[in-house]
DNA sequence: GGCTTACTTTACCTTGGGTACAGTTCAGCA
DNA sequence: TGCTGAACTGTACCCAAGGTAAAGTAAGCC
C-alpha cells in the first residue's frame, strides 16, 4: 500500500474527511450525513470536498475500502492471539470467539453498527462498485471462518452432518443481526451475548 | 376534463399509499422513497399526501404499526399450525422453526428485508414514536420465544445453564442478520439456512 | 341543504447534492 | 528565483425533495 497522495499543505484533509464521515454515517446513516456538515467539520469548502471525492458515492467507496482493511487487520491479530497459546483448531476458534465477544463488549456505548448493513439498507444510493465491495467483505468473513471450521471438522468429525458454509456465515449473520438488535433496543450487551451463543453452537456441534 | 375511469373520489387512497410505500421502502430504503414517487404512483397531488400523513415520519409510523400487526398474525398462525399436531413444547418449537424456515425460503427472490433494520440504520430520520414502535416489535419477538423456551426448559431441563432471553433474542438476531446477508450476497437461501442452524442449536441445547 | 371527507391548485421556502470554472496559495524542484 | 502542480477557495447556478400555507371544490351522507 503506497501513499500516492503526499500533499504539501493540509496533508490530512482527506483522512479527516473520511474519519468524520465514518463517525457520522455510523451514527446517522449515509443519506443523513450531508456534505455540508462534513466540510464544516473539517473546515473546507464544498469545492474542496469535490476535489477529494468526485461525488458522495466515491466517499462511500473510499470509506468501505479503508474499513475492510482495518477489519481484516483486527481479525488477523485476534486469531493470532487465539492461536498463540494452543494448536488445537477447535480450542483456537473457541478462544477467538471469546476474545471477539469481549472485544465487542468493551465498546461500552451502543456499537456504531456495521457499514455492511448501513450500505445494504440504502441500496440504490450506491453504485455497483460499492455493492461489490460490500459483498466481498462478507465473503472474506465466510472464507476466514470456513477455513477454521474445515480444520476443526477434520480433527473433530461432527457426529451429524453440518453445513460448514452456513455455519461460517452465521458469524456475519450474528454480528449484523446483533448490531441491529443492539441499536433497536439500545442495549450494547446483546451482540456479545449472541456471539457467545454462537460459540456454544460451535462447541456443541463438534463435541465428542 | 374529467377522467371517468379514475374517479376523483376514492376511499382506499391511504391504503394504496401505504402499500406502495412499503414496497418501495423495502426495495430502496426510506430516504430514497420520495413523496413525489408515491403520489405519482397512486395518482394524487402532494397536498393530497399531506392530507393523509402529516409528514414522512407519520407515514413511517403508520407503516410500522400495520407491519407489526401483520407480522403478529402470521406468527400466531404459524405457531397454531405447529402446535396442532403435538403437545410437546420442544417438538412444537422445532416444527415452528422448520415451518418458518420454509416460509422464508418460499419468498423466491431476495427477501425485501425487515423494516426494523431499515429503520434502525436511518435513525435520525425518525422520531421517538417510531423508535419506540421498532423496539416494541423486537421485544414482542423476545417475549413470544421466551415463553416457548420457558415451557421447553421446564419439560427438558438443560444440562448446562442457558441464557433463555439471549436464546430468544437470537431469533430476531438471525432474521435481521440473515436478511442483511441475503441482501449483501443477493442469495435468498441464506436466511432459511441460518434459521435451520438456530433450530439445531435449540435441539442440541435441550437434548437429553 | 349543509357538513364532512378527500382531495386539488397555486405558490413559495429550505436543504442537499451536485456542476462549472476561474482564481489563489504554497511546497518543492531545477 | 521562478515554475509547476497540489490543494484548495469563491461565485454562481441547477435540480430534486421535503415541506408549508391557504383557498377552492366535488362527492357522499344525514
Amino acid at each position: 500500500m503506497l501513499d500516492t497522495t503526499t500533499p504539501r499543505r493540509r496533508t490530512d484533509t482527506r483522512k479527516r474527511l473520511l474519519d468524520l464521515a465514518e463517525r457520522s454515517i455510523l451514527a446517522k446513516g449515509f443519506a443523513s450525513t450531508s456534505i455540508d456538515e462534513l466540510i464544516a467539520g473539517v473546515g473546507i469548502t464544498k469545492s474542496g470536498f469535490f476535489y477529494h471525492f468526485k461525488d458522495k458515492n466515491d466517499l462511500a467507496r473510499a470509506l468501505l475500502r479503508r474499513h475492510l482493511d482495518h477489519e481484516r487487520a483486527i481479525m488477523d491479530e485476534l486469531f493470532r492471539r487465539a492461536d498463540e497459546l494452543n494448536d488445537d483448531p477447535l480450542h483456537g476458534l473457541l478462544i477467538a470467539l471469546r476474545l471477539f465477544a469481549e472485544m465487542m463488549a468493551e465498546l461500552e456505548e451502543v456499537h456504531p453498527g456495521c457499514l455492511v448493513a448501513t450500505l445494504c439498507y440504502q441500496d440504490q444510493l450506491f453504485d455497483q462498485t460499492v455493492h461489490a465491495l460490500n459483498a466481498e467483505s462478507v465473503l472474506a468473513w465466510r472464507r476466514r471462518f470456513r477455513a477454521r471450521l474445515d480444520a476443526v471438522a477434520k480433527r473433530y468429525p461432527p457426529s451429524e452432518p453440518v453445513d460448514l458454509d452456513a455455519l461460517a456465515d452465521m458469524v456475519s449473520t450474528i454480528i449484523e443481526g446483533g448490531l441491529v438488535m443492539g441499536r433497536a433496543l439500545k442495549d450494547p450487551s446483546i451482540l456479545p451475548k449472541q456471539i457467545l451463543l454462537y460459540r456454544d453452537l460451535i462447541r456443541r456441534s463438534f463435541a465428542r
